[in-house]
DNA sequence: CCTAATAATGTTTTT
DNA sequence: CATTATTAGG
């Protein structure tokens, strides 16, 4: 192979080590599993995608090799990338790859499509339908109801609550009790409760044919406990790669253990010192007890040398670091050498962050940087708030990752509903969401509905013996023809227009401001012309939701330049020249909330230094001084001050330069100089009219 | 049984 | 502030 290996040639030692452990070993997948511990910046992906290539050109099957990432962008990203290097080292078979890796997506992603063939297997209706966290919700409020923990006084945890407690019993595969006691001391008093509730849960999952986020993983781990099915889809695969495997749960590590027991072609990659996602259940222990858990011992790689940041902030988020508990065994560096430290920039309150922010991100654009090559980085969405309000105000275009997204506005979730009851005649959730649109029909006669139709073996075609109440009238045959019309199957993405046509009188009556409205659902129908199918649509559309929102009128075209603005979670794996961290104040980061226990608190910090390590050639972190809380005191906004976040003590500071913005002394400048112009405002009005 | 209006209450991060 | 349970009135 050697003169044909010459792409390679821009890694460095331990890239190389990764990227070409075990290929020599004829086409057959190497013995040994490997683990790559890459630290921030270190050229993990590019590493990744060498490998994935390097396999490729020796003879492995692009359509035999399973890559799991944590998001789908990850997924899209290197897949891109690999069939790039691909195409250059085998330009004269070039086309060979052009849909070459099937297999590439997230653990929830690849569950899914898995689930669909091996559904009847396992007494699953391969037509299942995936519930999004806020449908799980309603369905855990509807068995909360049921139950009666609802009633006024007993302040039972809300539906969400309970859901994302059921959620990380699941995900972390240990018991109810041990979880309430550590992530949910206050719910502990409900133990029994709960448990209940989430055996109501599952029946009712169940009865409609409907799964949410963790069944996907949940169902794909017991089908792989029968050793015979486990064998079958783990032969599929010469190859099983998973990203991020700091970010993975033991649900997952499962999933994973049982499709590959003895390792053999198994490739994980991550660091634990960029673990973010315990409050989901991953747990870092997968990586760093994965070499052991094979004979032989699994290959360990460490990428340590890191290509993004200058010198001054790769030492300063190194040191934030260092002062973890649990320190890691890297030592990260790089030559990029630079005299400018990153800024600890302290200003008066969120309204000046937010006037500061804006003015810097205009000078860097004036020194040739745009907007897309920097970001503004806080621990919770709501953060961002002012900064928002800020750049709207200035016309600097921005694009927001991370909290809410259009999938959870009302409007989407109705045109939604129509589509997944359509495709899933038992999906209560859907049904009940959609009945209720027409006007008269509320929860009692929507549930006496639903209850007629499931005991039919076709629920949608049941809905024609239905008599509605006589004041719906026209409306409910009109409904009942659209979805079995739309049910039916015929056209697709057709179908979403039919379905547009019949919502939109409904979309007029129940909102004011419809047009806007409007505009939205005229995206997701585009959207939807990208699927093959309704239920392609579906899926996907849950499993990996559009998540840039956007407050300006209308998402910014795709070659237009715009800031971004992004959550610290959702950054993972990216970079820009320059980045700015919001809210570095005790009560953002950490979060007020989490900083109880010390696990907890030192996945905030490790969050912090996620943050620091995006910054390629420039770092500002902005501490306001005051807060104003609008809450609780009625008597009007109280404000409230903050100190430095914990994780950077005094010993930490000599690797910042700290700024105070305004500088002191630039306002009465300012001013003075402004005392000295006169204007005839009198003459000037006067003037108007003459 | 539906709807609109009023009162109380609540811990972020995401597949 | 936003969501949600409760209640009054149709």
């Amino acid at each position: 192979m050697g003169a044909a290996a010459a792409y390679l040639d821009g890694l460095n030692a331990e890239q190389r080590r990764a990227v070409e452990h075990g290929v020599f070993e004829g086409k057959a997948p190497p013995a040994t599993p490997l683990l790559i511990i890459a630290g921030a910046g270190s050229g993990k992906t590019n590493t990744l995608a060498h490998r994935v290539a390097h396999l490729i050109v020796a003879g492995a099957d692009p359509r035999r090799i399973l890559l799991m990432t944590f998001s789908r962008r990850a997924a899209s990203e290197m897949t891109k990338r690999v069939e790039r290097i691909c195409n250059r080292v085998l330009s004269d078979q070039g086309g060979v790859l052009t849909d070459a890796l099937t297999w590439a997506g997230t653990f929830h992603g690849i569950g899914a499509r898995l689930l669909r063939e091996y559904a009847e297997q396992m007494g699953l209706d391969p037509a299942f339908t995936i519930h999004d966290r806020e449908d799980a919700a309603d369905l855990m409020n509807l068995a909360r109801h049921e139950l009666g923990f609802s009633k006024a006084r007993s302040r039972f945890p809300t539906k969400g609550t309970c859901l994302a407690i059921y959620s990380r019993v699941v995900n972390s595969t240990a018991p109810l009790a041990d979880v309430l006691s550590r992530a949910y001391p206050w719910c502990a008093g409900w133990h029994d409760e709960l448990k209940q509730l989430f055996g109501r849960y599952v029946e009712a999952k169940q009865a409609q044919n409907v799964l949410d986020y963790d069944d996907l993983l949940l169902y794909w781990a017991q089908l792989v406990t029968e050793p015979a099915i486990a064998r079958d889809m783990g032969d599929r695969f010469d190859h099983v790669m998973v990203d991020e495997y700091q970010d993975t749960n033991s649900l997952q590590a499962s999933v994973l253990l049982g499709l590959k027991p003895d390792g053999r072609g198994l490739t994980v990659v991550g660091d634990d010192a960029q673990s973010i996602y315990a409050f989901r259940a991953a747990t870092v222990r997968n990586i760093l007890d994965f070499p052991d858990h094979f004979s032989p011992r699994a290959e360990v790689v460490t990428l340590e040398r890191n290509y993004r940041s200058t010198q001054p902030i790769l030492e300063a988020a190194n040191d934030v670091i260092g002062l973890a508990s649990e320190r890691f065994t890297k030592n990260l560096w790089t030559d990029r050498t630079s005299a400018a430290k990153p800024q600890l920039v302290s200003v008066r309150d969120e309204m000046d962050q937010a006037r500061y922010i804006a003015d810097r991100v205009l000078e860097n654009r004036e020194e040739g940087a745009t907007l897309k090559q920097q970001a503004v980085l806080f621990r919770t969405s709501s953060h961002a708030g002012p900064l928002e309000v800020e750049l709207t105000r200035r016309n600097i275009p921005f694009v927001k990752f991370g909290g809410l997204k259009f999938l959870d506005t009302a409007h989407v979730k109705d045109l939604l509903s129509i589509l997944r009851f359509a495709q899933n005649g038992r999906d209560r959730i859907a049904g009940f969401r959609l009945l209720q649109l027409l006007p008269g029909l509320g929860p009692a006669t929507a549930q006496k509905i639903l209850d007629r139709i499931a005991e039919h073996p076709d629920p949608i075609a049941g809905l024609s013996d239905v008599q509605a109440p006589a004041k719906i009238g026209e409306a409910w045959g009109e409904l009942v023809a659209m979805l079995q019309e739309i049910a039916s199957g015929a056209g697709w993405p057709a179908q979403i227009e039919r379905a547009r046509r019949w919502y939109e009188p409904h979309l007029e009556r129940i909102h004011e401001d419809a047009s806007m409205r409007e505009a939205d659902l005229a995206q997701l129908e585009q959207i939807a012309g990208g699927y093959g199918s309704r239920e392609r649509f579906l899926t996907e559309l849950t499993l990996d939701p559009p998540d840039a929102t956007s407050d300006q009128a209308g998402v910014p075209l795709l070659d237009e330049d715009y800031l971004i603005l992004s959550t610290i979670h959702s950054a993972k794996g990216q970079e820009w020249k320059s980045v700015f961290v919001l809210n570095v104040v005790d009560g953002c980061i950490p979060s007020d909330l989490g900083a109880g226990q010390s696990e907890e608190l030192e996945e905030e910090r490790r969050l912090l230094y996620v943050a620091m390590t995006r910054a390629k050639d420039a770092l500002h972190l902005v501490t306001p001084q005051r807060f104003f809380v609008h809450g609780q005191h009625a008597k009007g906004d109280r404000h409230v001050y903050a100190a430095r976040t914990r994780f950077i003590p005094r010993s930490v500071l000599p690797r910042f330069e700290q700024v105070a913005w305004p500088e002191a002394g630039r306002e009465e400048a300012g001013v003075g100089a402004v005392r000295n112009v006169r204007i005839d405002v009198g003459a000037r009005l006067r003037g108007m009219w003459q």
